[in-house]
DNA sequence: CGTCTATTTGAATGTACTCAAAAGCGGTGG
DNA sequence: CCACCGCTTTTGAGTACATTCAAATAGACG
């Protein structure tokens, strides 16, 4: 049982057989099907999604109708809004399944608790964000210096295997350009 | 000595005399020149740098010879090149003084020392991070999703302050359009 | 098989860029 | 203190990148 998690975890931190048994207890198992929503914009992000299986698809809606995708979070990939999670404020971003999924999930008062209790776990997730954090980076000066051809390149070297899994609309969304222009670079 | 950084340290958590004492014997302070080059792109940043007075520059040089503006750390601000620095690789990013400068900074191995002796202080590089992935995220939906000229007006509304202290060519590189185009936009 | 949505194609438009030249501004030296 | 030099910003014309709108084709699912 969670074995992939706990996997996940000990790429940064060594937990002793009684550590995990305090993960355990406070970590929960969701399935989700295809196209449905985990977390509705403008709702509270209660919980840290960590996926085991499937794909989930962070994005954001525009007034206008058109959408954003920030992250796709396959199989050993973190999910959650982290300004609604850590700050209690209501989610800016949405989270959908786009395809049968499976997660396990902590709430922010479960991992508040263990943070105390297991210091280890401050580290582990100071990790996590610090290499989240250059990923987005890296991904802002691409957007902001690239062509959305060379972000399109670049994408599919990046993630071959998600390439035949996502929707061309939401890898053009996740790019920052319509699917119309995406068929036509794909053409080329 | 070392007031604002200890402020900025008590945002996230508090410290006790003696700790503060442990940290202090490991910060350095350093005085740098407007246009001084801090970091350069190739080079390891074995520091991580706080910023009490000036304004430093984060950047990336692209081939063709334009640049990418990451990110401007004024006073009470971080900076540094955070793949190079947490994995020892060749930096990505430069860092320059955009004014007379001073900074605080604390070295790689002298944070991995505090890390051990100060496990609070994974938790306020914790919430760091996860501040500053929050950030960079809203940054790349903005950057994705709006116009050159939204992003300017809002640009102009978050950061006041720097819109009279930071170059035009510098801002628009922020911005991720040329300086002649900000210049077309500032005149509707 | 039919319906619904996703993708492709084409034409017209808008956003941002390049190149080139002129004007503005800041610092330095005479 | 002014004149000059170098760099930044502005302005204009022509071009490239990406969008919108509309219609046709292809795919997925019941």
């Amino acid at each position: 049982m969670y074995e992939l998690f706990f996997q996940n975890l000990a790429k940064h931190i060594h937990l002793e057989p009684f550590e995990k048994h305090l993960i355990e207890n406070r970590l929960q198992t969701k399935t989700i099907s295809k196209n449905d929503v985990l977390l509705q914009a403008g709702a509270y992000c209660r919980n840290i999604y960590f996926v085991t299986k499937g794909c989930l698809r962070i994005f954001q809606n525009h007034p206008d109708g058109s959408e954003t995708s920030v992250l796709f979070c396959p199989r050993d990939w973190w999910a959650c809004d982290i300004i609604s999670f850590s700050q209690g404020l209501p989610s800016v971003y949405s989270i959908e399944a786009l395809e049968d999924t499976e997660i396990n999930f902590i709430s922010s008062t479960h991992l508040e608790e263990l943070y105390n209790e297991l210091p280890k776990l401050e580290r582990f997730f100071r990790i996590l964000f610090q290499n989240g954090f250059a990923l987005y980076q890296a991904r802002l000066t691409l957007a902001l210096s690239s062509s959305a051809e060379v972000r399109y390149a670049l994408f599919r070297k990046q993630y071959p295997t998600l390439m035949n899994r996502i929707a061309q609309k939401h890898i053009a969304s996740y790019l920052g350009i319509t699917p119309v222009f995406l068929s036509i670079i794909r053409k080329r």
